[in-house]
DNA sequence: AAATGTGAAGTTGTTCACAGCT
DNA sequence: AGCTGTGAACAACTTCACATTT
C-alpha cells in the first residue's frame, strides 16, 4: 500500500492510453459531427483550416488535439476524411453500436426515444424503464418500457454500460444508486440534481434551467 | 485601423460589468440551485464548504467566484441564503420573469413545452412556433403554436430575448438568421448543427448525440 | 506552395496559504 | 475559533511561430 512517488504522474484516467485533456475528447465528438457531413458529401480530403472552421475552433487546436493520438495529415494535402472518422470512431468507441437504456418514460424521456437520432451516431436504446412502465404514453413507443426490477437484468444480460436519466429530481439519485449497483459506468442525467456516485462512474449533466441561466446572462442588454 | 497595445486588454465581453471568467457565469447558475434548495428547506445560511459540497466545487473556488461581484459572506458566519440568492439572480436576470419563444414543436419541441420546470427558475414559454403550426401534436399544450410567419411580431410585442430552437438539423440555420433578425440576442440550439451568427449574439449547444459520445469515451473499460 | 506537427509563449482557470473579520 | 477574502503559486489550456514534409 505504500505509495511510491511514480505511482501518482498520471492518475485520474484509468486506463492504458496516454492522459489525454478532457476538453481535446469533448472536441473529438465535434469533429466527428463534422466528418460525417463531409462523408455524406463525398468530400475525401479536409484540410485542418476547413475542419476547425467547421468545428467552430482555430484550425491550431485542431491539429494539436489530433496529435494527442498520432499523426493522420498529409503536409500539403490535409486530413483524409474516412481514415480520420475512423480513427475518431475507435477513440469514442461509436464504430461499434452501443447498448443504451433510458430511466423515467415520462414528457422528456419519451421524447428522446422518439428521437431516432442516436441510431446514427452509433447508439442503441435497447430498452426504457420506469416506476410506472403501464401508464399512458403520448404515443406508441418502439422501445419496450419495462418495470424498475427488470433493471438488473437488462443491464447484465445486454452489457449495457450507459443510462439516460430523465426521472424527476426527487427519485434521481435512487435510481443512480441503482444503476451503479447494475454495473453502469456512465449516466447522461437529465434531472436538475447533482448525482453522487463512485469515481469510476462517469455523470454528464444536462440541465435545461441551468443552460437558460446562462443565457439569460449574456442576454442582458 | 493601427492597433493601440491597451485597447486589447480586456476586449470581449461587450458591456460594462466587470470581466468575470465564463466558468464562473456558469457555476453561478449551479450555485443559484442549489441556494433555492436551502430556502425550501428553511436554511438561512451557509458556509462555502457547505455550499460549494452541494454544488460539486471546491469552497476556495466557490469564494473566488463570489468575490468577482463583491463581499456577501460574514466571516465566522458564512453567506446569508436569502441575500445570496437574491445576487445572483439579479445577476443572472433570473428574479424577473423572461419571456423565451421555442422553435420547431416536434416531439422534442413538444416535450420541453410541457416541461413546467421553466417557470419556477424565472423563464415564460409564451410561444412556440412551427413550419407546420396546425399538424397534430401528441398532447394538448397550452402554450399556442403559430406559423413561422408571426414570429417577428411576437417577439417585438414581448421583448423576447432569448430562444429554444428544435427545428431539424438542415432548418437550424435558416430559423436561426430569422431569429437574429427578430431581434433575438440568445438561442439555446437543441439542433445537431453549429449555427453562424453575429457576435452580438450567443448560442448554447445542446447536442444529445456528442454528449453520449463523449460518456462513451470514458465507459470504455 | 500548401499544409501539418510541435516546442515555446501566452492566457485563463484553480488551488494554496494565510491575512483579516466577527 | 471559525470562516471569509485574496494575492501568489500552480496547473490547464490555447495560440503563436516556425520547422518540416509532400
Amino acid at each position: 500500500m505504500a505509495p511510491r512517488k511514480n505511482d501518482r504522474t498520471e492518475s485520474v484516467t484509468r486506463s492504458i492510453r496516454p492522459v489525454i485533456p478532457p476538453k481535446t475528447i469533448y472536441r473529438m465528438s465535434i469533429y466527428m459531427r463534422c466528418l460525417q457531413r463531409l462523408k455524406q458529401n463525398q468530400i475525401q480530403t479536409v484540410s485542418s483550416e476547413a475542419l476547425a472552421s467547421a468545428a467552430g475552433v482555430k484550425s491550431t487546436q485542431l491539429r494539436k488535439d489530433l496529435t494527442y493520438f498520432g499523426q493522420f495529415g498529409t503536409r500539403g494535402l490535409g486530413y483524409d476524411v474516412d481514415q480520420l472518422s475512423t480513427m475518431i470512431g475507435d477513440l469514442l468507441g461509436t464504430n461499434r453500436l452501443q447498448p443504451v437504456v433510458l430511466i423515467g418514460a415520462g414528457h422528456l424521456g419519451t421524447a428522446l426515444l422518439s428521437y431516432r437520432g442516436f441510431e446514427q451516431e452509433g447508439f442503441e436504446l435497447i430498452a426504457a424503464f420506469d416506476a410506472e412502465p403501464h401508464r399512458e404514453r403520448d404515443r406508441p413507443l418502439k422501445t419496450p418500457v419495462y418495470g424498475m426490477d427488470r433493471l438488473p437484468r437488462v443491464i447484465r444480460d445486454h452489457g449495457v454500460k450507459m443510462a439516460v436519466l430523465t426521472v424527476p429530481a426527487a427519485a434521481a439519485q435512487a435510481v443512480a444508486n441503482q444503476l451503479v449497483d447494475a454495473g453502469i459506468s456512465g449516466i447522461l442525467n437529465f434531472s436538475p440534481s447533482i448525482l453522487s456516485v463512485p469515481d469510476t462512474v462517469m455523470v454528464k449533466n444536462v440541465n435545461l434551467a441551468i443552460e437558460l441561466e446562462h443565457l439569460s446572462y449574456f442576454v442582458q442588454q
